[in-house]
DNA sequence: AACGAGGACAACCGCACAGAT
DNA sequence: CATCTGTGCGGTTGTCCTCGT
C-alpha cells in the first residue's frame, strides 16, 4: 500500500542538530510530554521530521541517559544478550539502564565486534571462527567470554511454534535480520548460553510495567521448568500463545520463546 | 605541520508492526 | 476485514575526530 511520507521533506532540516533545536525540543517535551511525534515539530516550532525529533530525544536528550564509559561487565552482558537475542538492540538496551539501542548498536559495531574477533569468535554466530579467520585477528588476550558462555544451550523459536512441539529446524522468522542464524548452515551446535540471566548477570530488579518489558525471566510454570519464557519481556501480549499472563499491554514487539535445546538438537 | 587512514558516533532511511478507523 | 496512520526498529551512511606517518 502506498503511504504518505512521514513529513514534508522539502521543508525540514537535516543533519546535525543545533543547540537551539535541542532546547526547543527539550522545552516542548518538558511542557507537553512525549507523544505524537508527527505533530511535535510543528508544535515545537522545529523544522524537523517527527522521526528525527524522536530519535534525537530518545538517543541524546533524554535526561536519564548515561553516555560512554561501557564497563567490561557491560561488554560481557551485551555479548551474552546478543548471543541470545541477535541484533535486537532495543531489547539489549532494555537490560542496560540509561543506554539506547543506537548507542549499543554503534558500540557493538565499533568495539565488541572487534573484541570478539580478537578472541576468535564470530560476532554473529558467537561460534569460534575458522583458524584462518582467527589468524586474521590474532588474539591479544584470553577468551573469558567464550568460557563464560558455558551452560545450557537454547534455541529461539517463533512464538507460533508454541511451547510443546519439537523445535523447528530453522529458528528465525526474519525479525532478526542478522541474529546469527541467517547464514544457512548448521548453527551453534556448541553455542552455550548461560541463560540464568536474572540470577547470574546482575540484571536490575523488576521495574514498573512500562519498563519491565524487556527484563528476562524464568518461566513461572512448573511443568515448563525446563523452558525459559521471554514471552512478555520479548513482547508477547496477553492471550497470545503463552499463558504466562504476566504482561501489561505495553511492550516491544519481538515475540519469541526460548527453550533449552535438546540433546543433539541444532538450531 | 600536513596529510591520509581508520575509528567513533550521530543521524537518516526504509520497513514492519500495532492500533485506529 | 481492509486500509490508513503513527511509531519503533535495525541497517546504513555521513561527518567529525584521532592517530600514525
Amino acid at each position: 500500500m502506498g503511504r504518505s511520507p512521514c513529513c514534508e521533506k522539502a521543508h525540514t532540516n537535516k543533519g546535525a542538530w543545533t543547540k537551539e533545536e535541542d532546547q526547543r525540543l527539550i522545552a516542548h517535551i518538558k511542557a507537553h510530554g512525549e507523544g505524537c511525534w508527527r505533530s511535535l515539530p510543528k508544535a515545537a516550532g522545529l523544522l524537523r521530521c517527527g522521526k528525527s525529533c524522536r530519535l534525537r530525544w530518545m538517543n541524546y536528550l533524554r535526561p536519564d541517559l548515561k553516555r560512554g564509559n561501557f564497563t567490561d561487565d557491560d561488554d560481557e552482558l551485551i555479548i551474552k544478550l546478543h548471543s541470545l537475542l541477535g541484533n535486537k538492540w532495543s531489547l539489549i538496551a532494555g537490560q542496560l539502564p540509561g543506554r539506547t539501542d543506537n548507542e549499543i548498536k554503534n558500540y557493538w559495531n565499533t568495539h565488541i565486534k572487534r573484541k570478539l574477533l580478537s578472541r576468535g569468535m564470530d560476532p554473529q554466530t558467537h561460534r569460534p571462527i575458522s583458524a584462518a579467520a582467527a589468524a586474521a585477528f590474532p588474539s591479544s588476550s584470553p577468551a573469558p567470554a567464550a568460557s563464560r558462555l558455558a551452560g545450557a544451550a537454547f534455541s529461539v523459536v517463533p512464538a507460533s511454534a508454541g511451547f510443546a512441539g519439537p523445535s523447528p529446524p530453522s529458528s528465525d522468522d526474519g525479525h532478526s535480520s542478522s541474529g546469527g542464524s541467517s547464514d544457512g548452515g548448521p548453527r551453534c551446535p556448541d553455542l552455550n548460553l548461560d541463560l540464568d540471566l536474572d540470577l547470574s548477570m546482575g540484571l536490575p530488579p523488576p521495574k514498573t510495567p512500562a519498563v519491565v518489558s524487556s527484563t528476562l525471566t524464568s518461566h513461572p510454570h512448573p511443568q515448563q521448568r525446563q523452558s525459559i519464557c521471554l514471552c512478555y519481556h520479548l513482547g508477547v501480549r496477553n492471550g497470545e500463545a503463552c499463558a504466562c499472563k504476566t504482561a501489561s499491554p505495553a511492550g516491544p514487539r519481538a515475540f519469541r520463546y526460548i527453550r533449552p535445546l535438546e540433546e543433539g538438537q541444532y538450531i
